[in-house]
DNA sequence: CGTCAGGTAGCCA
DNA sequence: TGGCTACCTGAC
């Protein structure tokens, strides 16, 4: 099956630390997110994929965003306009908000390979067995299906295996929740899980809710808006955040992973 | 060996 | 509020 896109990379998107479960072979990117396993591939403006829905992909890959209002608004700010030149395409995915969760909780004090590891290791010990063409993949569990920390020890995930294991017992219908809160109230209800703070409860909610005012301040970001905005003043987390949304309103979430990306690779 | 990494909770002023 | 520090694990 195919798709036309435009302002669209799937690389960047892929590759961007927003997601860890897909891996690269014979030309193609493999995926597994809910049960969904496919593999997909993008040449030029057209993207090619097998094993899953057009209409999933699409929002998958935040391809329904408005993305031109999105470059719009931001090459007004010199900043931004270079990052986005450099990063062009990057799309804000919309993922499984549960995977999503266990993810960045996975996340803390941590590191892109070390946090793929702990999520494939999770989906292996507690979750359902997928086949694609002559692949074998692990669905991640879901919510209820990691009742046992012992377990999630095993899976190297260290200090966060409790709140792995908290996480877990939320109620079914958490999301369907958290879809009709306003910004600030889905933030509050999100950081009653231990382990979730205010920068995870930021991923889960750009990253896995569409939510895309939200503005996760870590310490690239800290650092970044400081240096470009602050005249490299120090500034608390709560303060670059205010910015942040501020600035950029309802795209923040977009501003912030131009920013994030383009400081990591100076 | 020590330090540090996509943070957060707990404790104290 | 603001400023510590410990926390699993793995990579320098």
């Amino acid at each position: 099956m195919h798709l036309r896109v435009n302002e669209f990379n799937l690389q960047h998107t892929l590759e961007s630390g927003q997601f860890f479960r897909y891996y690269l072979k014979d030309g193609f990117y493999y995926v597994i997110s809910g049960n969904n396993f496919f593999k997909i591939r993008q040449q030029g403006k057209n993207l090619e994929f097998l094993g899953t829905k057009r209409k999933f992909v699409q929002q998958f890959l935040g391809l329904n965003h408005d993305f031109e209002t999105v470059k719009k608004q931001f090459s007004k700010d010199k900043y931004l306009n270079t990052a986005m030149k450099q990063y062009s395409g990057l799309r804000i995915m919309k993922q499984n908000q549960w995977e999503t969760l266990i993810s960045f909780i996975c996340s803390s004090a941590s590191n892109i390979p070390k946090i793929t590891k702990n999520v494939n290791l999770l989906a292996e010990n507690f979750g359902k067995k997928i086949n694609f063409e002559n692949e074998t993949a692990f669905a991640m569990p879901m919510i209820g299906e990691m009742n046992d920390l012992a377990k999630i020890k095993n899976c190297k995930v260290g200090f966060r295996a409790k709140y792995l294991f908290e996480a877990n017992r939320i109620p079914t219908d958490f999301f369907d929740i958290i879809k009709n809160l306003n910004y600030t109230d889905a933030v509050s209800q999100l950081t009653t899980l231990n382990g979730v703070g205010e920068k995870i409860a930021d991923c889960v909610l750009l990253f896995g809710c569409n939510r895309l005012e939200a503005f996760p301040v870590d310490v690239w970001i800290k650092r970044v808006v400081q240096e470009l905005y602050f005249d490299n003043k120090e500034t608390n987390n709560k303060e670059i955040k205010k910015f942040g949304q501020e600035k950029f309103g309802k795209n923040a979430g977009y501003a912030n992973q131009y920013l994030y990306h383009w400081r990591r690779n100076q």
